[in-house]
Formats: C-alpha cells, sequence, structure tokens
DNA sequence: ATGTGCGGAATTTTT
DNA sequence: TTCCGCACAT
C-alpha cells in the first residue's frame, strides 16, 4: 500500500514569538520535556505567560489542542489564556480543553451521568439551592432545627463541603474546623446523606459534586479512567497552589492513567483558599510525590516597580511557612507605595475617588486602576461616592448576578423545564405564589416527583387538591405560564423562553414581592440579551450556575462603557494586574480579617491575601486606613488599629502622606438687583 | 399552614 | 443595617 504522509507546519512566527516573549528561564519551563513540570515563582514573573506558551509550544510540535486540558482558577484567567493561545496558535486555541475544575467536571459528567445515577440534563445547584435542599434534609435526617445548640445549615453546608473538598471524614473535618459541634458529628452525617439522596432523586448536583463524582467515575468506572487518561495527554494546572485535596486527586489520577504528562503552575505564597479545602502543600509536596519531576523557578518580576517589589517581598517574609522565593524588578524606578491615615471610611471613599480623577487626568484610563478590599462590605461606601462622582465602574465581589433573588427566580423556571425534576427550582417557584408555603409546596412538589411525568402532575386535577382554595386562581395562572413557556422551545432558544416568563405573571410576582421592581425587571431584560447568544438551554445554564466572575452590580454610568473602573475583593483579583491600585480598609480586624486571626495559620494566610492585593499593581500602590470606623454603619465608632502588615514593614520601604484640607472658599453670588442687607453668611 | 411582626445576632473570602 | 428565627394571629 502507498503511504501519503501529511505534512504539518507550526504556526506562523510561533518559534519567534517563544524566542522573544520569554526569558531563557521562561522559555525552558514552555519547553520542558513531557513528564511531571512544576513551575514554582514569585508574582508577576510570568508564571501565566509560561503557561500559555507551554500549551502553544506544545501545539506547535504537534500535540493535537483537544488533547490537552488547561486547568485555570477562574473562568476569566481561561478566557484570557485562551484568547492570547489564539494569537499564537490560532484557531487551535479554542480545541484546547480549557476552565476549571468546575467546568471540566460538569462537561464530563454530562457525557456519563447514567453511569452515575443521574440523567445528562441535571441541573447544578448554586450555594443558595444547596442550603435550601440541606434545610430540608436536616428536617428528614434529625437535626431539627429545635435545639438552640444544634448547628445551623449553612455550619451544616460548610462542613460537608470541606470534608469533601480535603478527603477528610466528616469527624476530622468537624474536629479541626468546629470543634464545639463534635457532639453532632453523627446527625451531621445522617444529614450529608439525607442530603446526597435528595440531589440524586431530584437530578442535581451542587459545585462538590462536579468533582466528587468526576472523580467517582474515574474509581469506579476504569473504562472511563482509561478514556479520559486518553483523552488528555498533557495537563497543565495555573495556580496550584489553591488546589485542595479533592482537585489534585482527580488530576493525578487522569495524568496516571495517561500519558503522565502534568505540568503545575503556582506560588504558594499566593494560597488564600484555604477556606475552600485548599491547600499549598499541594505545590510543594509536588516533587515529592512525583520523583523525578523537573523544578523551574522564575525570579525575574515584570510587572511591579522596585518600590513595589520591596514591599510585598518584605511582607510575606514576615511569613513562617512557606517557599522563600528572590524576586528581581526589572522595570524602572517608580514611587514608593503611599500608606494614607484618613479620619474615617467617608474621608477615604473622598480621597480614593480624588485620587483616580486625577490619575484619570494624567491619561490613564480607569481600566487601569483598581481598588481592592478584604471584605465586600468595605466597598460600599466607595461605592456611594463613586455613584455621586459619576465614576463608572465593575464590582467583582458579593452577590453575583445569578444570584439575585428575581434573576433566580426566572431561573427556575428555565431549570425545571430543563430537569422537571429540580426540586430547588419547583420549590422556589410554588413559594412565590401567595398562600403556599412550606408545607404545600413540599405536597405539590411530592405529587410532581412521585408522577412519571411532572408536567402533566402539576396540570392534575389531584395537584390542584392540594391548592389551598383562594390560591387556585394564580396556581392555574402559573401552570398556564409553564406551558406557554414551554410552548417556545425553550431547549433551543432559551431567550425566547425568558420572554414568555415576562409575558406571563412573574412581572406581577416582582412588583407585588420586591422593591425596586423595575431595577430588577431591567436585569430580567439583560438576562434574555445574555441569553440570546445561547442556543442550548442547559449550556446557558450551566454556564451561568458556575459564572463565578459575573456580578450583579454593573454601574456604568459614563460615556465610554468600556473604561471601567473595577472594584474587586482581593480573592478575585488573583492573578490580575492594575497600573494603579488602591487598598482600602486596612484596619486590624478587617485586613486581616479579625475571625481568621482566631485560627491556627490564620494570620498567615491573612498575610498571603495581603501580599496576593499589594503585588497586583504595576506602577502605583496606595494603602489606607480610617482611624475611626463604626462596625458595618451599626454600631459605635471606634478608634481602630491599622493593619501589622502595614506596622510589620520598614517604614523606609513607604511613603507616609498626610491629608490636608484645602476648603474652597465659598462666595455667595449676589443676585443682581438684590440688596446689600442679605441674611449673614454662615 | 401561612404570613407578619418582633427581638436578637452578626457579617470573610468562592466554585 | 439587615437578616434570621420565633411567636402569634389569621
Ligand atoms: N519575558 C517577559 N517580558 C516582558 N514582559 C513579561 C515577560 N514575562 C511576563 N511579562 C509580563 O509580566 C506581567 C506578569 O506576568 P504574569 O501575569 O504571567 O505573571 P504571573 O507569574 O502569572 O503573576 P501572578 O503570580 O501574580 O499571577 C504581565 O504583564 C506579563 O505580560
Amino acid at each position: 500500500m502507498r503511504k501519503i504522509t501529511l505534512k504539518h507546519k507550526p504556526p506562523e512566527g510561533l518559534a519567534r514569538q517563544l524566542a522573544e516573549d520569554l526569558n531563557p528561564s521562561q522559555r525552558e519551563a514552555a519547553a520542558a520535556p513531557d513528564g511531571y513540570n512544576l513551575i514554582l515563582a514569585g508574582p508577576g514573573s510570568g508564571k501565566t505567560r509560561v503557561i500559555t506558551y507551554r500549551v502553544a509550544w506544545l501545539i506547535g510540535r504537534g500535540v493535537p489542542a483537544e488533547s490537552i486540558l488547561l486547568v485555570t482558577f477562574t473562568r476569566r484567567a481561561s478566557r484570557e489564556m485562551v484568547g492570547r493561545l489564539g494569537g499564537l496558535v490560532g484557531n487551535e486555541a479554542g480545541r484546547v480543553w480549557a476552565g476549571t475544575f468546575h467546568h471540566v467536571g460538569n462537561r464530563l459528567l454530562r457525557r456519563s451521568a447514567r453511569e452515575l445515577g443521574f440523567e445528562p440534563n441535571f441541573t447544578i445547584l448554586d450555594g443558595e439551592d444547596q442550603t435550601d435542599l440541606l434545610r430540608l434534609a436536616m428536617d428528614d435526617g434529625g437535626l431539627a432545627s429545635k435545639n438552640k445548640l444544634a448547628p445551623k445549615p449553612s455550619q451544616v453546608q460548610h462542613l460537608i463541603s470541606f470534608a469533601l473538598n480535603t478527603r477528610k471524614s466528616l469527624e476530622e473535618a468537624v474536629a479541626e474546623t468546629a470543634g464545639d459541634l463534635v457532639e453532632w458529628t453523627a446527625e451531621i452525617q445522617q444529614v450529608a446523606e439525607a442530603y446526597a439522596a435528595r440531589k440524586l432523586a431530584s437530578n442535581c448536583m451542587d459545585y462538590d459534586d462536579l468533582l466528587v463524582l468526576w472523580l467517582k467515575l474515574l474509581n469506579e468506572h476504569p473504562a472511563r479512567l482509561a478514556e479520559q487518561g486518553k483523552m488528555f495527554r498533557h495537563i497543565l494546572v495555573d495556580e496550584m497552589q489553591d488546589t485542595n485535596a479533592l482537585q489534585i486527586e482527580v488530576v493525578e489520577k487522569l495524568a496516571a492513567a495517561g500519558a503522565g504528562n502534568l505540568t503545575a503552575v503556582g506560588d504558594d505564597a499566593q494560597s488564600i483558599y484555604r477556606f475552600r479545602g485548599a491547600d499549598y502543600d499541594n505545590i510543594l509536596k509536588f516533587p515529592d510525590r512525583h520523583p523525578g519531576s523537573r523544578i523551574f523557578r522564575l525570579d525575574v518580576n515584570y510587572r511591579s516597580t522596585p518600590q513595589i517589589v520591596a514591599l510585598t517581598q518584605a511582607s510575606i517574609a514576615c511569613n513562617q511557612t512557606g517557599f522563600p522565593k528572590s524576586l528581581v524588578s526589572t522595570r524602572p524606578d517608580g514611587l514608593k507605595p503611599v500608606v494614607v491615615a484618613v479620619a474615617d471610611v467617608y474621608e477615604e471613599a473622598a480621597l480614593v475617588c480624588q485620587e483616580i480623577l486625577e490619575t484619570r487626568d494624567r491619561g490613564v484610563p480607569l481600566s487601569e486602576m483598581a481598588v481592592l478590599y478584604r471584605n465586600h462590605y468595605d466597598s460600599v461606601v466607595l461605592q456611594g461616592e463613586l455613584l455621586a462622582r459619576n465614576i463608572p465602574y465593575n464590582v467583582r465581589s458579593g452577590i453575583r448576578f445569578f444570584e439575585q433573588a428575581h434573576v433566580k427566580d426566572v431561573l427556575a423556571f428555565l431549570r425545571v423545564v430543563l430537569n422537571p425534576r429540580d426540586e430547588a427550582s419547583w420549590r422556589r417557584l410554588l413559594l412565590l405564589l401567595p398562600g403556599i408555603g412550606p408545607a404545600k409546596a413540599g405536597a405539590v412538589y411530592q405529587k410532581l416527583a412521585s408522577s412519571g411525568d411532572p408536567f402533566s402532575a402539576v396540570a392534575a386535577a389531584g395537584t390542584m387538591a392540594a391548592v389551598p382554595p383562594k390560591s387556585r386562581g394564580l396556581f392555574a395562572a402559573f401552570v398556564n405560564d409553564l406551558n406557554l413557556i414551554r410552548a417556545t422551545d425553550p431547549e433551543n432558544r432559551p431567550a425566547a423562553a425568558i420572554q414568555a416568563v415576562l409575558a406571563g405573571g412573574y412581572p406581577a410576582t416582582i412588583r407585588q414581592r420586591y422593591d425596586k421592581p423595575e431595577n430588577r425587571l431591567k436585569d430580567v431584560e439583560q438576562f434574555a440579551v445574555l441569553a440570546a447568544k445561547y442556543e442550548s438551554l442547559e449550556r446557558l445554564v450551566a454556564d451561568l450556575m458556575l459564572a463565578g466572575d459575573l456580578y450583579g452590580v454593573d454601574a456604568s454610568g459614563g460615556e465610554d462603557p468600556t473604561d471601567l473602573l473595577v472594584l474587586s475583593s482581593v480573592h478575585q483579583a488573583k492573578g490580575l494586574e492594575w497600573s494603579h491600585v488602591f487598598v482600602i480598609r486596612l484596619v486590624d480586624d478587617g485586613f486581616p480579617n479579625r475571625r481568621a486571626v482566631d485560627e491556627p495559620g490564620g494570620e498567615e494566610e491573612e498575610r498571603r491575601i495581603f501580599y496576593v492585593a499589594v503585588s497586583r499593581a504595576k506602577n502605583e500602590l496606595m494603602l489606607s486606613y480610617p482611624s475611626t470606623i463604626s462596625r458595618g454603619g451599626y454600631g459605635p465608632t471606634v478608634f481602630s488599629t491599622p493593619s501589622r502588615f502595614i506596622t510589620e514593614v520598614d517604614p523606609e520601604l513607604y511613603e507616609r502622606a498626610e491629608l490636608e484640607h484645602d476648603f474652597e472658599v465659598l462666595e455667595i453670588e449676589a443676585k443682581p438687583g438684590d440688596g446689600d442687607d442679605e441674611r449673614p453668611t454662615k
């Protein structure tokens, strides 16, 4: 037989870019041989760049893009990396399996849901849905809320999740993180089981399931393990320091079952997700787990001025644990970071706004500036001031877009269409009807669940009998709305389904139950616009439930909606950079967080959070703290202590700014024709 | 069984 | 300030 060889050329210009855009140690890491590789380096040293170029390099060598798994920490990071990859290798970039652990788990579980007892149309539960189902499970599972000392649903939720993510038993998790609840361990265990049963019965998975069930699939179905091992010939994990035991087990299992090619990238000093089970030993012990693996270090910082690097390095040096890394800035000298004490949170907001406006006047776009804070509520006073001064901004903390009650209501309509067994969504919809409370909602759901076809059951006479007489009219209208929604071919045209929700009784419900109904209706319209980009309801809903970066408030008041100031929690700022960074509310009890410092290892975790915050700045960094603070707007105003993260470093490393006040003289304009015997000026 | 109104408690960080 | 749980009236 004749052999024909198809010739493949590496993408145009890739070789040149690999040579020009990377320094020698970065290049060495990007072009590391197959096998287990660890890239351990400080902030701004080009880790993200290296991992992106490594993927490009692999593709350039003929590795099929679809056999590469690139695990990122956020969806935003994945989008950015795929975008940059597109610039290097063109269309191939889109075929890489890029996403967070949860995204990839979701995609894979859709294919294999049946092997785990689920249907492929399972829905993903967000935190609130989880709490709702857990509350029901607590009623089932012997944790009646009567007892004052009994754990609260949110506590139980956290414990169950923490145990799963750390691969510890519930006993261990309780003993470690909530010692006062040890006597409840048996009940919590029971609740966990009842909760899992409810999820299975309603064909729903929570965030943890996307990992737990993925691992279960790999453990219990050898064919799937072999298949996925083959599928992912190269695995790359960004932000390795914030992976937890569960995630590590999944990737390492995949790598071992496949080609044994795993590249891990990260910085133990930037590990800030301990509350979610992250453990930076996952990165530090990588060489122990994989004898013979290569380690790459990068110690040139391309991001920040030497002055900023000096402060960040001095701060992290206060931690006793962690792997020390040298870091040298390549940038020209800049200004020292500035530390300002302000009188109170209002003065802080005014100061930050003024600095931002002046910086913008000097030609720096708003999108090159960010205000970072430890706790979401640290941003609310500033938001008020930004609104008053017409500075457009984008918030990345707090409630996500889809977590707002009205968006969740609309989502519930879509979700029951998608997965008619979705208990959380049925309950949510039923509870919107006046006269139907938890008991009736439960009874109706039972009728739906026990029938083969919930949609005919919901319209059946027997179901109506369970509805109190005075609610029957509204219930019938609700059933009618559901039918109209289902008639729009919602699976393939999600936007039309949302329009159908808006055409039914739901807007009246919004007006009756919620404040600011017009704003909320606008959000729903916005949701429809977003949905119009999708041709699959399943993908829309899954994307939304996993959309960690889509927040509610997008106050783009200005003319140029693309130039927005960023307000972000430090956690959401991970991996990002801005020219000018403002870190606010640097008071002890706030940043570091008061509750965190009491936990063992808590102070060092908080210091890492501070480290992440200050290392986001490229050119200028301002740290501010109010000298007086009233806790959250209630309670008395007290003197505050400046954050230990400021006071513990050498004062030579920053410049202290004095705040002066300049009152523009108020001239009362005399109206022409007025006499001179006016009221006295104040 | 629902819904309202009171009092007390409490606020990390997120997929 | 807001949210949650509880007691009471419907
Ligand atoms: N060799 C290089 N030459 C010029 N600029 C570079 C080089 N490597 C990285 N940079 C730039 O330095 C900045 C930081 O890079 P990158 O975000 O990849 O760092 P990182 O190590 O991932 O940081 P972090 O740990 O903070 O997420 C980016 O603006 C990047 O473009």
